[in-house]
RNA sequence: GGCGCGGUAGCAGAGUGGUUAUGCAGCGGACUGCAACUCCGUUUACGCCGGUUCGAUUCCGACCCGCGCCUCCA
């Protein structure tokens, strides 16, 4: 089966044309940097790195641009709260994406750009719809794209433009002609963070910068556009409006959405305050937990962040460390050798078909438990085959990458014993198995136990890790 | 109100017009001094009502319920 996509623009699945042979050249839309990212945005970052990664691994050539939105009104408002300039917030928030990127497994994106770089395309573009005026600026000073002269305003959202026209809010001092347009160019105060232009001092509004930025680093016409769930209505449908008016092409092939992460059953959004950093839940659990909650989803399925759900992902990657406990030194099979595997078929069609990571992790499962019993019956070169298999299926998805002693035993670094003093205990319980002393052992097995220290008894040694 | 998505076993979560998803938890068994790890087996699963069909959880229609967007939010 050929790589299909569910294209939000036509509400089903479809078989992927690349506008260039074997390129694809996608953009998401990355984050406003006024906070530190939170799990949703973890969510559509690791999202479209599987989906990257995936791709790649396909012999795609994948051109990925993922922006950064450095200056708007959220961002000007809490630099002015913390009382330092907007380029000292953004760069600090910039420096701590990054870092929870990279704790994430997150590979960089090929091209970051950000708004700021880009005024003087923002300013290109914003002129070229006055010119053909679907944009005019108002007597408050700001420029406003005109709705009612695109026709196809809606065609993403699904959305009728007279019904936004009733559902638009009319603001105090109106000064669009009509409260369905949308700001292009802010007019600031002369202390407000801004730019010259010729409609005076200012700033962009935020959906012209995916515009400017998309069209050039990707062209006017790319094959994916990406985003978060709330991103369809208005940012994107705005992008569109923007990008085709200006340019009189067919803007994006495909726009892709990931589903919305709920908290405890519960919306997560800045208004209710329940949403969780990225940074907060790395002080709970290990990054690749986190990692492999997100990918046991289909992308696009709104999923549940709660404690049980994180302990269940936690289970379920223990489970595949421990597997490849005896076979840390196998290199992950090449893709000429996964190519000879009847699970790489299946794992294939199954990310073929818009990107199923979940039927592809039960797959993962299986190779698992193939694994487990080759290892259990002695066939090691059966063995040592799963093995790189598994790991090379997992390095798709950036997933078990970590030495599994590391990952099970950790830095030895947090309160309780260290890794002698385990040891030293673990030898004491043995000398005492030996003699058949089993109250003895057994006492120093719970001893460590109270310590999250959970032994492992096998023909060759006792084997341990912490909880 | 408008637009859209979904209701699958204790929980999480794929998928399919007829044949075991998978994981976690539970139970039984093997292994073990006992455990843990692992393996094997296992628990009335497909919201409700009609229709199409030899046969529907899977297609169609109605209904009930949940959720998302429509407002800053990924």
């Amino acid at each position: 089966m050929a790589l299909q996509i569910y294209n939000t623009l036509t509400r089903g699945k479809r078989r992927f044309h690349p506008i260039e042979p074997g390129k694809i050249r996608m953009y998401v839309c990355g984050n406003t940097v006024y906070d530190y990212a939170h799990i949703g945005h973890a969510r559509v970052m690791v999202a479209f790195d599987v989906i990257v990664r995936y791709l790649r691994s396909q012999g795609w050539d994948v051109t990925y641009a993922r922006n950064i939105t450095d200056i708007d009104d959220k961002i000007i408002n809490r630099a002015r709260e913390n009382g330092e300039p907007f380029t000292a917030l953004t760069a600090r928030m910039i420096e701590a994406q990054h870092e929870d990127e990279r704790a994430l497994g997150v590979l960089p994106p090929d091209i970051e750009p950000r708004a700021t770089e880009h005024i003087d395309d923002i300013i290109d573009m914003v002129q070229i719809l006055i010119d053909n005026h679907y944009a005019y600026q108002a007597d408050n000073g700001d420029v406003y794209y005109r709705i009612r002269r695109f026709p196809d305003y809606g065609k993403l959202s699904g959305r009728n433009p007279e019904d936004l026209l009733a559902g638009a809010r009319v603001e105090i001092g109106e000064a669009k002609e009509d409260p369905r347009d949308f700001a292009l160019w802010k007019a600031a105060d002369d202390d407000e963070p801004g730019w010259n232009s010729p409609w005076g001092w200012g700033r962009p509004g935020w959906h012209i910068e995916c515009s400017a930025m998309s069209t050039c680093h990707l062209g006017e016409t790319f094959d994916i556009h990406g985003g978060g769930p709330d991103l369809p209505f208005p940012h994107h449908e705005n992008e569109i409006a923007q990008s085709e008016a200006a340019t009189g092409k067919h803007y994006v092939h495909v726009w892709m959405h990931a589903g919305a992460v709920r908290v405890d059953d519960e919306k997560m959004s800045k208004s209710l305050g329940n949403f969780f950093t990225i940074r907060e839940v790395l002080t709970k659990y290990h990054p690749e937990v986190i990692r492999f909650f997100l990918i046991s989803s289909h992308y696009r399925s709104p999923i549940n962040y709660s404690e049980d759900n994180l302990i269940e992902a936690k289970a379920g990657l223990d489970r595949f460390y421990s597997g490849l406990r005896q076979f840390a030194q196998i290199q992950p099979a090449s893709l000429d050798q996964l190519a000879t595997e009847p699970v790489y078929r299946r794992f294939v069609e199954a990310m073929d078909d818009d990107f199923n990571t979940r039927e592809a992790v039960a797959l993962m499962f299986d190779v698992l438990r193939d694994l487990n019993a080759a290892a259990r019956d002695g066939k090691d070169a059966e063995a040592r085959r799963l093995a790189a298999v598994l790991k090379a299926l997992a390095g798709i998805f950036g997933l078990l990458q970590e030495n599994p002693e590391h990952f099970f035993k950790g830095t030895g670094a947090s309160a309780g014993l260290d890794d002698g003093q385990i040891e030293q205990l673990i030898q004491q319980r043995n000398d005492a198995r030996k003699s058949r002393d089993f109250a003895g052992a057994d006492r120093i097995r719970d001893q460590l136990l109270a310590q999250g220290i959970v032994l492992e008894d096998f023909r060759e040694g006792t084997r341990w890790r912490r909880e």
